[in-house]
RNA sequence: GGGCACGUAGCUCAGUCCGGAAAGAGCGUCGGACUUCUAAUCCGACGGUCGUGGGUUCAAAUCCCAUCGUGCCCGCCA
């Protein structure tokens, strides 16, 4: 560890940088630290040693299934993610939210958090009723294709698309009475009336059924479905609404209820009820954030670079309303488009994740089978095998890509960009993990009860490569704290990087099982093997990326 | 037009919040390493005015200002 102190003192002590460091290092008395074995100077700069204290007590630590998990912290936190509308397939230009929100979820639970995962469901907006009215007018024989899937969500988006077409080209006064249909309907949940809210969730539920599917695939789950019709049902929505009219901000202005807060340096209008009486999107969401506060101490969400002004405007009410709004942290990613442009479930344009999916995993069978044949190791990989492994890499690859960047950085859409299996992506960690698997399993030691450390002795480590592993090791934890507090699941996805780089290292340089290494040097080295499987085992935990036994 | 984000090697990206050692990886190119715990690996070479111009500082990719380029937003949609 090193320290750049010495710059600062130096104007304090009246001496040069060097000389500051110096005295600093003179001050120290090393016997006093447990985990400090000298203090060095270069030039200006502080280079803390890491006593065999340190390498010990690293090594005991991460030999445990659990390292890297944070003490519990007694704090509830929601994170809210995906929340796609259920208006068909999950495409490729969302897939950014299911897979850093699941990681970012992760995350929070490695650093010890109470953590529920929300999928809020718009079951309540006008999208929806033009879904329903669609799905009601509309016979098999009007659509134009076929699903391109067997499933609920690949099924009836065709009657979505069709009515929406409908809408935009059909005979005026078709289409007249097609809109007082989606009026009535809206009105009917506004109001609460059973029958409206059983005909949406008709579509809602099967298409929402579809899409989870889709996601388990990821996978990304989730402990609740929110659905914002909730909000109204149990009168929160209509509570909200009046206490909006009391704000000063309020405006009634051409027939609608709005907020103004150009005062909150926010341009746009916040429009809170229609003319027609109903609510919107943005007031559920109020209620609904309401009551995240009321059952967690924290909310978390994920969503597109193209929500920030409403999750601005939402902030800002819910702070007019008398809310404490510290607990809400929004995590904000850019949208993936084609190189032709935006990917639309409405119009049809995009690639479907599934397909994303499918194809990474074929690209991938194909990687293990050609792998296959100039194999050295002779562990006689069967159907089953090749099938997880196509699997855990294929998929793996595709979320690794997409967590291991920085969300706000724009990305365009290639399938060759998006399944590559080099270097710096997930096969590239994946294998050291298999590596150490197969490592242990052939010195015999049980996957599943672990490994006996014995006495620790840190003299054994007497290569550069092996310690440079266990401060890697040692980083762990720190990394976990600092990607949950700032949200961001991509550092920890670096430093998979740099565990694997630090492993390989080790791996080239310090042989475990061979005959010349004798105890207790190649039981110290199988220690250190399993706490490197421990610790990127956790690592790809955090990132939702599974860890395969074997490649 | 206004607001917000992004701009680092030919390409894809870390590093920027919280300023400090010669700016790091991977891909690609070139050259090496499988009788050795799995070569989806490793080693080496080549490759950078950190978009541009100013400023602050002992020190700037990092902070401030300006400017250019790209993306997103500015609906009684979500």
């Amino acid at each position: 560890m090193a320290s750049s102190v010495a710059f600062r003192l130096a104007g304090e002590l009246g001496a040069a940088p060097p000389q500051a460091a110096a005295r600093v290092a003179e001050e120290i008395d090393v016997d006093e630290l447990t985990y400090v074995s000298g203090v060095e100077t270069q030039g200006p700069y502080l280079n803390f040693l890491p006593s065999s204290a340190y390498y010990e007590r690293t090594l005991e630590a991460a030999t445990a299934e659990t390292y890297g998990h944070l003490p519990d912290r007694e704090e509830s936190v929601v994170v809210e993610h995906t929340s796609a509308n259920p208006t068909g397939p999950v495409h490729v230009g969302r897939a950014r939210n299911p897979i850093i929100g699941d990681a970012v979820a992760n995350v929070l639970e490695f650093a010890g958090y109470d953590v529920s995962r929300h999928y809020y469901v718009n079951d309540a907006g006008r999208q929806l009723a033009v879904f329903t009215w669609a799905y009601e007018t509309f016979d098999e024989d009007d659509l134009e294709s076929e699903p391109e899937r067997d499933r609920e969500e690949y099924d009836l988006v065709r009657y979505y698309r069709t009515g929406n077409a409908f809408l935009e080209e059909g005979p005026g006064a078709d289409v007249e009475k097609a809109e007082a249909e989606i009026e009535s309907i809206m009105q009917g949940l506004e109001a609460g009336e059973e029958e409206a809210y059983e005909r949406v969730s008709e579509v809602v539920d099967q298409v929402l059924g579809g899409m989870k599917a889709c996601l388990a695939r990821l996978p990304a789950e989730f402990d609740e479905f929110v659905k914002e019709t909730r909000f109204i049902l149990d009168g929160s929505t209509d509570d909200l609404v009046a206490r909006l009219k009391e704000l000063e901000a309020a405006v009634y202005e051409e027939d609608a209820w709005q907020l103004d807060l150009t005062d909150h340096g926010i341009e746009k209008n916040l429009v809170f009820l229609r003319s027609d009486g109903t609510s919107l999107y943005a007031t559920r969401d109020l209620a609904h954030h309401e009551w995240k506060f009321e059952e967690y101490d924290r909310a978390v969400t994920v969503l597109g670079e193209d929500h920030k002004l409403q999750a601005r405007q939402l902030r800002t009410t819910l702070e007019l309303l008398g809310n404490d709004t510290d607990p809400l942290e929004q995590v904000l990613y850019s949208y993936v488009n084609l190189p032709e442009g935006k990917m639309s479930t409405r119009r049809g344009t995009g690639i479907d994740l599934d397909d994303l999916l499918d194809e990474a995993i074929s690209r991938a069978r194909e990687e293990v089978e050609t792998r296959l044949e100039d194999r050295l190791r002779d562990d006689d990989l069967d159907e089953e095998d090749v099938d997880r492994i196509a699997h855990q890499v294929g998929i793996g690859a595709v979320r690794y890509d997409v967590v291991s960047k920085q969300p706000t950085k724009a990305i365009t859409f290639e399938w060759d960009r998006a399944l590559d299996f080099e270097a710096q992506s997930a096969p590239y960690v994946q294998y050291v993990h298999a590596r150490c698997c197969g490592i242990l399993e052939e010195a015999g030691v049980d996957l599943e009860a672990g490994i006996d450390l014995g006495d620790v002795d840190a003299t054994h480590l007497e290569t550069a490569a092996a310690r440079a592993l266990l401060e890697t090791i040692a980083r762990f934890p720190g990394v976990v704290e600092s990607a949950s507090e700032d949200l961001q699941p991509h550092q920890v996805a670096t430093y998979t990087r740099e565990f694997a780089e630090a492993f390989n290292t080790f791996y080239r340089e310090c042989p475990v099982l061979d005959d010349d290494v004798g105890s207790p040097l190649r039981e110290t080295r199988l220690a250190l093997v399993a706490a490197s499987r421990h610790t990127v085992a956790n690592a790809l935990a955090v990132l939702g990326v599974a860890a395969p036994r074997s490649m």
